[in-house]
DNA sequence: AGCACGCCGACT
DNA sequence: GTCGGCGTGCTC
C-alpha cells in the first residue's frame, strides 16, 4: 500500500506530493485526510494524506510513513476538495491552505504543544461487600452509589489513601474524561415572535432547498438577527446544521447572547479564543456534539456535516476576506460548501457591497428587503459643516454637538462617539520644517500614544520614544487620536463619564465585553470608539450618535473609500434610537456635499447605490472588472523596480485585451524595509488570466529576494 | 526549510 | 594540501 503525502513545507515545491509506502503495521490505520510523520531528507516532517493506492509504479526508491498522528481523518473529503479549490482559486500553496482551515494546535511546528485537557473520574467497578471496608472507604462507596461518577479529586479531599486502596483492590476505577476549556453557559430562554415583513423574508429562505445565495438587504435594527434564529431553528429542527459567521469579535458576544436563548449546543470560533479553547471547539464540532457554529472568518471551515445553512452577517465587511495567504474570500468559501450541502447561503447587511447588491438586482441573489426598524424608527441625522463651525472654536467638537450631548445626559440617555481613523491616525509633525516623524522601515507616519509617551510603527511594531526632530524642531501632535478627543470632550463636559474603546484599551482579554458590559449598565454615559464600535452593538438608552470626522475615510485613496464611507456612516447612525426613544445623529464634515454623506442622512442605500455605480462603470472598477493586484516585494529596491517591469511587460505581451496598471510603487512603498511595487490588472473572466499569473508566482516562487504576493479582489490597493 | 554537494579563495 | 565561503539543487 502507498500513500501521496503532502509535507509541511511550503516554500519550495508547490503542491507537490510525495509517495510513501504504508508499512503493513499501520493498514487500516491510515486514512485519506489523516496526518502523518514522514521521513523527508534528513528531517522527520508532518503532512496530509492525499491518496492511498494499491500500486506503485514508478522507479524511485521510496521510504515508509514513521508515524500516524490521528487516530481519525482530521479533513474529510468536502474539506480537502475545498481546499484544492482554494488553492486553486487564490494561487496559494495546498499545505498553506489546509493549515489554515485547522486551528493552530494541529500544526506541526507550533511552538507549545496543545492537548486535550482531561480530569480524573471515579467510578464503582465491582460489586462491593461493605464488610471488609473500614469507615473512610465506606463513606466513599456510598458516595459513589449515591452519585454514580465522581471527581477524583473530591474523592481525594476524604481520602487519598483510601481512594489508592480501594483503587489496588478493583473496588473502584479511574476514568479519564475531557474537560473542554470553553464552555457556553446555556441562556435564559426568550421567545418572540417574526413580524409580518421579518416573516415573509423566512418563508422566502425556508422554500429553497437548493444552493441559492440569499441577500436581506435590512435597515439596521430591522431584525435581521430573529430572521437569522429562525432560520437556524427550522434548520435544525430538520435535523441539519448551520454556521453562523460575523465580521468581528466586538459582534460576537452579543450575537452569541441572542443565540443562547434559544439554542444550546452552540460553538463558538474566533480569534480572541485561546488556541487551546479553538482546539477544544473545533474538536466538539467534529465530533458532532454541535448543531451550530457562530464564529468569524476562519468559521467557514468549521466542520460540520450535514450543513442545512450558512449566514453571513454584515456580508459588506471587509473581515470577510484574509489579509495574508490563502488570501480567500468567506463568501466564496462559503458558495463552495453551500453547494456541496445542497443548502441556502443567507446574505445580511444594511449596506451591502456594491458587487453583492449588484448581482441581487442582476437576479444571480435573491433579493429580500427589510425596510422597517422592529422596534423603533430610524434616527434623525443632521449634517454639522465644520468648514464654518471648525473656524469658530477651532476645536473637534461643534456647538451643535455639544448642546445635543448635554441634552442627551441631562435626560439620563448615552452617547456613542465615532472617530473615524482610518488613514488618519494621530502623527507628530515638527513646527519647524514640517517633516512627518516617518517609520525608519516603512514609509508610514508613526502614531504617537499617550498613555505610553511612545511613537509606534502599524505596520512592523518599531516603537521609540519621543525626541526632538531631525532638524532640531520640535515636535507637535497634528491629526486627532481617540485620546485627544477624550480629553478635549471631558474640558468641554466635565460631568461626561467617558469610556474609550479602541486598539489601546482592548488588547488584554475579555476587555470587549467588559467595555460593552459596562456601558450597557449605565457605568458611563458616551461610548468613545473607533471602527470597532460601529457595528452591530445595540444599546436601548443610546439616543445620539456623533461622528466626530466624516471625512477622513473619504479622503482614503482607496476606489472604494465613498462606499466604505457611507457603510460606516450607517452603520454608525444604526446605533442611535434602538429602544423606545427617538435616536438622533450628528454627522460632522467638511464635505458636506459629498453623496456619500449626504445619502447616508436619507438613509438611502439606493441613491448611494446608483451614484456610486455610475463612477465605477466611467472607472472600470468592480463591479463591472474584476481586479487582481500583483505586489512585487524586495529588500533591494533597484531590483523590485526592473522585477516589476520585466512581469508587467510579460503581462502585457499576452494579456492583449485587459487593462494592465503599473507598474507603481504600492501605496506604502516600503514596509519592513522591504519595497513594493504593485501591478493591479482589470478584468473580466479569470480564465483568461489565470494561467499566466500561476506560471509568475511559481516562477519567483524559488527566489529568496523577491516576493510576488498576488491578491483577487483585494479590499486595499 | 534544511542539508549535501561543489567549486573557488586564503590559511596552518 | 585543506578549511570554509555560500550558490545550486534535491528531498518520496
Amino acid at each position: 500500500m502507498y500513500a501521496k503525502v503532502l509535507v509541511e513545507i511550503s516554500h519550495l515545491f508547490t503542491n507537490k506530493e510525495f509517495t510513501y509506502i504504508i508499512p503493513s503495521s499501520f493498514f487500516g490505520k491510515v486514512f485519506v485526510g489523516s496526518r502523518v510523520k514522514v521521513p523527508f531528507g534528513s528531517q522527520m516532517l508532518e503532512g496530509f494524506v492525499l491518496e492511498i493506492n494499491d500500486e506503485f509504479e514508478e522507479k524511485v526508491d521510496l521510504k515508509e510513513i514513521s508515524e500516524v498522528i490521528d487516530l481519525y481523518p482530521i479533513l474529510n473529503d468536502e474539506l480537502l476538495n475545498l481546499g484544492k479549490y482554494i488553492s486553486d482559486l487564490t494561487l496559494s500553496p495546498l499545505i498553506v491552505v489546509y493549515q489554515s482551515m485547522l486551528p493552530k494546535a494541529l500544526k506541526a511546528k507550533v511552538k507549545v504543544q496543545i492537548k486535550p485537557k482531561y480530569l480524573s473520574y471515579i467510578v464503582l467497578e465491582n460489586n462491593v461487600d461493605a464488610n471488609n471496608l473500614n469507615n473512610t472507604q465506606k463513606q466513599i462507596v456510598v458516595k459513589l452509589q449515591n452519585d454514580g461518577k465522581v471527581l477524583k479529586k473530591t474523592l481525594n479531599d476524604i481520602s487519598t489513601s483510601s481512594v489508592s486502596t480501594l483503587l489496588k483492590k478493583g473496588i473502584i476505577k479511574e476514568v479519564l474524561e475531557e474537560e473542554y476549556r470553553y464552555n457556553l453557559s446555556q441562556g435564559k430562554r426568550d421567545s418572540f415572535v417574526l413580524l409580518p415583513e421579518q416573516k415573509m423574508v423566512y418563508d422566502e429562505i425556508v422554500k429553497c432547498n437548493s444552493s441559492e445565495v440569499f441577500l436581506i438587504h435590512g435597515v439596521t435594527g430591522s431584525g435581521k438577527t430573529n430572521v437569522y434564529i429562525e432560520l437556524v431553528d427550522n434548520v435544525i429542527k430538520n435535523g441539519k446544521n448551520a454556521i453562523v459567521l460575523v465580521p468581528e469579535i466586538s459582534l460576537t458576544p452579543q450575537m452569541i447572547k441572542r443565540f443562547q436563548t434559544r439554542f444550546d449546543k452552540i460553538a463558538v470560533l474566533h480569534s480572541k479564543l485561546s488556541e487551546g479553547e479553538k482546539y477544544d471547539e473545533w474538536r466538539r464540532i467534529r465530533n458532532g456534539e454541535v448543531k451550530i457554529v457562530i464564529g468569524a472568518r476562519s468559521a467557514v471551515f468549521a466542520p460540520l456535516d450535514n450543513l442545512g445553512i450558512i449566514i453571513i452577517d454584515e456580508e459588506h465587511s471587509t473581515t470577510y476576506k484574509q489579509e495574508s495567504t490563502p488570501r480567500y474570500h468567506t463568501l466564496d468559501v462559503a458558495k463552495y460548501r453551500s453547494k456541496f450541502h445542497n443548502c441556502p447561503l443567507v446574505l445580511g447587511s444594511a449596506t451591502p457591497s456594491l458587487e453583492t447588491y449588484a448581482r441581487a438586482k442582476k437576479g444571480v441573489y435573491h433579493l429580500l428587503e427589510l425596510k422597517n426598524r422592529a422596534n423603533s424608527t430610524l434616527p434623525d441625522i443632521e449634517i454639522v459643516d465644520m468648514n464654518s463651525s471648525f473656524k469658530k472654536n477651532n476645536g473637534f467638537f461643534s456647538k451643535q454637538l455639544v448642546d445635543k450631548i448635554n441634552e442627551v445626559l441631562s435626560n439620563d440617555e448615552q452617547v456613542i462617539l465615532f472617530l473615524n481613523r482610518r488613514g488618519y491616525s494621530s502623527f507628530l509633525t515638527c513646527s519647524d520644517c514640517g517633516d512627518v516623524v516617518k517609520c525608519p522601515h516603512c514609509d508610514i507616519s508613526l502614531t504617537y500614544h499617550k498613555s505610553s509617551n511612545v511613537l509606534r510603527c502599524h505596520y512592523c511594531g518599531y516603537a521609540t520614544n519621543l525626541g526632538k526632530c531631525h532638524c532640531g524642531g520640535e515636535l507637535a501632535q497634528y491629526g486627532m487620536g481617540t485620546e485627544k478627543v477624550e480629553e478635549e470632550l471631558s474640558k468641554i463636559i466635565p460631568s461626561a463619564k467617558i469610556v474609550r474603546m479602541d486598539i489601546d484599551t482592548t488588547t488584554t482579554k475579555n476587555a470587549h465585553e467588559r467595555i460593552i458590559n459596562d456601558f450597557s449598565n449605565k457605568k458611563y454615559n458616551i461610548l468613545l470608539g473607533t471602527q470597532m464600535i460601529a457595528k452591530g452593538l445595540d444599546f436601548s438608552d443610546v439616543t445620539l450618535v456623533g461622528v466626530i470626522n466624516a471625512d477622513t475615510s473619504l479622503n482614503f485613496p482607496d476606489f472604494r473609500s465613498s462606499e466604505y464611507t457611507f457603510q460606516l456612516l450607517c452603520q454608525v447612525s444604526g446605533r442611535s434610537g434602538r429602544g423606545n426613544k427617538k435616536g438622533n445623529v450628528i454627522i460632522q464634515t467638511f464635505n458636506p456635499d459629498h453623496y456619500a454623506i449626504k445619502c447616508s442622512k436619507n438613509h438611502d442605500y439606493i441613491s448611494f447605490y446608483n451614484e456610486e455605480m455610475q463612477i465605477r462603470r466611467t472607472l472600470s472598477y468592480p463591479p463591472y472588472y474584476y481586479i487582481v493586484s500583483i505586489r512585487i516585494i524586495s529588500p533591494s529596491y533597484e531590483k523590485a523596480r526592473d522585477i516589476s517591469s520585466k512581469i508587467a511587460l510579460y503581462l502585457r505581451g499576452i494579456l492583449k485585451d485587459q487593462i494592465i496598471l503599473g507598474p507603481s510603487v504600492a501605496n506604502v512603498f516600503k514596509v519592513s524595509n522591504k519595497y513594493r511595487f504593485l501591478i493591479t490588472i482589470k478584468y473580466k473572466d479569470i480564465n483568461k488570466i489565470i494561467e499566466p499569473l500561476r506560471f509568475l508566482k511559481e516562477q519567483y516562487h524559488i527566489s529568496k529576494d523577491i516576493k510576488i504576493d498576488i491578491d483577487f479582489n483585494p479590499t486595499k490597493i
